[in-house]
DNA sequence: GGAATTTACGGCACACGTAATAATG
DNA sequence: CATTATTACGTGTGCCGTAAATTCC
């Protein structure tokens, strides 16, 4: 049952008669016969008539040429798989939330069009276990906020540099950052994110305290809560522009200025690697 | 690309190393090494990340097991398709109008049931026509109507024998067949059909001649004439049972009497002989 | 008799096991 | 240092081409 007795056996379902199948398979009559004969033995069905000349292929030859085919597409399938060129592949990517809301859409579109032969596995979480789960060789990559120190093995591409600023509720647009620390509740992105630990290390440099603290894990939930006057907040400009309400003012951190880097994380030496630049290509747009 | 090769391939994703899929393969690690490093040569392709032990498969290898067990699966069905006991293939047969009005839906529904691997190409047209297929190979088998000579090379089963009767038209119950043919239409069933040419030897034979004559080729419009007093015929009981309307008569011939037989035509030491019982049964129901 | 298929035979390629070596965790 | 994979090497299987024998038309 090798591919090429298969081959063959299609060949004479589709012109009649052995001889012209081994034309065609470019392969000598004989050697035709005996693929048949082999096949037949290891099938353990007779495929064909005999009692005449050219033989005919049995009810049982034409559908087991059928299915040979299907089998003969299978392959192929696979060689064209391989053979293409560009991204290709069972994908498995990890996104942070604020990635899968930003770059992902655009990103599957992207990928759809131009790497077809390519399909993605995505999952969301947090930027710490994505960089253990693409070190670990669980994810071929992830979007994630870099942090320092990088993980040793891990490769790091740029997707994009976002600013971190502060978001003011209704009513506090004129309010220093140092007077809402002391005045507002400071809503928290929870610290075991990408961004509430950079966040966390930032106000621990500036020593700065807020007065009362609030510990929220979603995005959307903080910037509503800053919206209906809750307190005040610090986030990537893009996210605060995203889901700002009305009233909502955006500052400028100066104590200092914090930015994040949404990386795209492969492991380093890995065949991703190779791919990482493609990969971020279609990320960025 | 051997099968082996795939499925060692598909044995790795699921088991997650080489040294495993090697016992479940009862293969050696060495040789599903080499297979796989063949494998990667064949297809152009990277299909496993060597920088980690155990390798792990790539985004483009995993893609490729899944190609591979799709492959082998049709490999299966192939195997499986000339394994099982009974019926199988793709048979092409022939049925002459009768057959395929009064046979053919329990043919096809006792075979689905019975026979569930063999596939059926079914064609109508002429009894001589299909002698002629089912002798030169273009046809498996094919139900029509017995007529002698029995063409050389042709093994024929007898499916049913069904005496053939007068059917005369509403108003004419009491009259003799002789004065029939002397005063009424005869309508006669083309002769190039098998019916036909079994009712024009018998005519000739037995020295009537109709009066007044009108081929048609079709069965159930011969009924319908003679239904509405056109005139009268002579058809096999079951098809004149099946479609005589409100008056028409049955007689019996007895100039003399005249049956046809429905058979199984098959050629003469063909695979497909030995399989004509088995299709006989299933045609008889 | 002639075309097509099957059988016989020889060579070559290749898949696999054993064993030694290398590389990773 | 143990586990796992790769490389080296030898053997046997089996695929295929050439050529002779056979079979059907």
């Amino acid at each position: 049952m090798t591919p090429r007795a298969l081959q063959s056996l299609v060949a004479i379902a589709e012109h009649g008669s052995l001889s012209r199948a081994a034309e065609v398979c470019h392969l000598t009559l004989s050697a035709v016969s005996m693929q048949m004969k082999a096949l037949e033995a290891e099938l353990g069905a007779s495929l064909f008539d005999r009692t005449t000349r050219p033989p005919r292929l049995t009810p049982l030859g034409r559908a087991a040429a059928e299915e040979a085919r299907a089998l003969l597409a299978a392959e192929r399938r696979l060689r064209d798989l391989c053979a293409g060129p560009g991204l290709a592949g069972e994908w498995r990517i990890g996104f942070i939330q604020t990635a899968s809301v930003r770059i992902l859409p655009g990103f599957l579109a992207r990928a759809a069009a131009q790497a077809p032969r390519a399909r993605f596995a995505v999952e969301t979480g947090l930027s710490e276990s994505f960089a253990q789960a693409v070190a670990r060789g669980r994810l071929d990559a992830a979007v994630i906020t870099r942090a320092d120190p990088v993980p040793p093995g891990l490769r790091l591409v740029t997707l994009a540099s976002e600013e971190l600023v502060y978001a003011l509720p209704p009513g506090a647009q004129r309010l220093a950052p140092a007077e809402a620390f002391a005045r507002l509740r400071f809503l928290q992105f929870a610290p075991e994110t990408g961004i509430g630990r950079l966040v966390a290390a930032h106000l621990a440099a500036a020593g700065l305290q807020p007065a009362r603290r609030v510990v929220l894990d979603g995005i959307e939930a903080i910037m509503e809560s800053v919206a209906g006057g809750l307190g005040f907040t610090a986030l990537p400009a893009p996210d605060v522009a995203r889901y700002a309400g009305p009233g909502v003012t955006m500052r400028p951190m100066r104590d200092p200025a914090l930015t994040r880097e949404v990386v795209l994380a492969v492991l380093a030496g890995s065949p991703a690697e190779r791919e990482a630049d493609r990969l971020a290509a279609l990320m960025r747009g």
